[in-house]
Formats: C-alpha cells, structure tokens, sequence
DNA sequence: ACGCTTTACTTGAACGAGTCAAGAATGCCA
DNA sequence: TGGCATTCTTGACTCGTTCAAGTAAAGCGT
C-alpha cells in the first residue's frame, strides 16, 4: 500500500490549479475504483454539497487529460474511471451486473499485443477487457 | 472471399422471420463493416426509403443477439456493427478519426489473452482494442 | 389459398449521459 | 494585495438510444 497520495502536489505537477472540487474528486476516484461519473458526483457531494454535476464533468476530463486518472467505458456502459495509472493493467468486466475487475497484464511483456497486421496503423496501445461472470453472477446463474 | 451470403438461410437458420428491412441491414453491415447505426439507416433506405430508424436499431439488436452480427463500441464511439462473426478477431482504432480495422487474433493460439488473477471471474472472452493513428492521420500529425 | 396468431414495424414521445454557453467566483503570480 | 486567467455555477440543449401503443405482415395449420 502506498501512502496517501498527495493531491494537491500531484495537480500542481500536472500544471492544474488545486481546487477543492479537483481534490475532491481525486480523493472520490482514489477510495472508488471504477466508480461512473454519478457515483463521483455523489462522493464528492458527501464533502462539498454545492459542486455541480458540470464541475465534475470538467475535472474528470482535465485530470484524464493530465494523466492522474484513467478513463474506461466497456461495451454498453457509461464512463467509469480509475485512479491505477501509468501501469500496463487491463479489466475483467462482467456481463449480468457491470462489476469491474482489475487484471494485470497477463505476461510479463507484452509481444502478444503487438498486432500480427497493424493496417499501417501506428498503435501506441493495446486495451484488453475480459468478459464473463463474476463470482455472484456465476453462482446465481447456476442455482 | 466467400461466395455470397445466403441471407434468407442465415435468418430462418436463426429461428428470425425473414423481412424486408433485415434483409437490407444484413446486405448494408456486409458491405459497410464497422458501420454505425445512423449509416446503416442511410443505406438500408437506399433500397427500402420508409423504414424507420426504429426498426433498424430493433433488426440491429436482433441480429446481434441471434450472433449474424456483431457489435463493437470503442470508448467515445457510438456502437458500430460488423459481420464477420464466429472468428476471434479484433480492431484497431484511430485516436483521431476513430476509422477502424480489422486485426487477426494476435498469436495462433490466444495464451496471452489468459488473465493472470481472474479475480475469480469466470472469463468467457477477451476484447482487444489497439489504439493509435490510422495512416492518414498518422500523416497529417506528422506535417 | 385462407385466415389466425405471433412477431415485426411505424409513429411519436421520452430518457439519460454528456456537452455547450454565459456569467460569477476562485486560484495564483507579480 | 491586485489583476487576470482559469475554473465553477447555472441552465439549456444535443444526440444516441429506448419505451409504448397501435398497425402491418410473416408463416403456420387447415
């Protein structure tokens, strides 16, 4: 476990200004992985009532933007965002109720990922969602 | 390339009626891979003008669900549908103008796409999405 | 071929995530 | 501390998609 991570100085070495809603959402994202922009407003709102669901939207696109959060958005669901960044994890999703998982790279290198016919496209990434079921979904699927 | 599709045959043999506007958005997703909802709308009332967008978004899930199509929604995209089905292939997206390609599984077999902690997700699939710059954009960046 | 039942389509309204725009407030630097 | 750029508030709005009610048509059995 890392320590606490130090917001105000993680949004000034982006070059963004520390406000409060910005910090807010920071620590909202960082306790609630994967967590959809509703869920953040309502963090957040825990703290600060008076934020407006634009603010959120405004700093969950600048921080992505900078770096300090990860947007992700599966198939059929709206954008969610997590605060692991920087490092090469993917995602397990599950099909029935949405739960997201966290999945580290399934090798250590990645030469899996490197596209057998690339189209002449430059690709700087390789995202990889799992889909399945989680552990509830599959028992209650069975019983 | 196949000999051409015997549509009829493909919907009766997924136990759906046979009509007209699912003929038609049969023929548009064969012929426009990773169209969107709105072009195949376009193209299918090039042949059928009076159908309703409502009957193509409800033949659109139809036909997914049946498994004649297949329906792929890149982050930040509106869904998109292709035909090819049945294989296990995957895309690549372009950052800036969002065209996207067809790439074949990675490696012959697929143990990279075998998660390392599965979180005790029961895993049916793994999606691949590359990311990056499709060669015209990739061109335009660098001029 | 005919009618009947079920499934599909049309019409029109509605929903919800996300965005746009204008003005008020706040952070930050000199 | 003053000034200015950036950020937040407020409120309207867009757009892809879905919902609901009624009409049309596919396909089965006779």
């Amino acid at each position: 476990m890392p320590t606490t991570p130090d917001f105000p100085q993680m949004l000034r070495g982006a070059g963004l200004r520390v406000t409060r809603p910005r910090l807010a959402v920071l620590d909202a994202v960082h306790q609630h992985a994967h967590a959809d922009t509703d869920t953040v407003i309502g963090v957040v709102r825990q703290g600060l009532p008076e934020v407006s669901h634009q603010a959120v939207y405004d700093v969950l696109r600048a921080l992505t933007t900078a770096g300090l959060l990860r947007r992700i958005q599966p198939s059929g669901s709206v954008a969610r965002y997590e605060s692991r960044v920087g490092d090469n994890h993917h995602h397990v999703v599950c099909r029935t109720c949405g739960a997201i998982g966290d999945v580290d790279c399934a090798v250590g290198h990645a030469p899996c990922l490197t596209a057998s016919d690339d189209n002449g496209f430059r690709i700087d990434e390789a995202e990889v969602i799992y889909w399945g079921q989680c552990p509830d979904c599959a028992a209650a699927l069975r019983s």
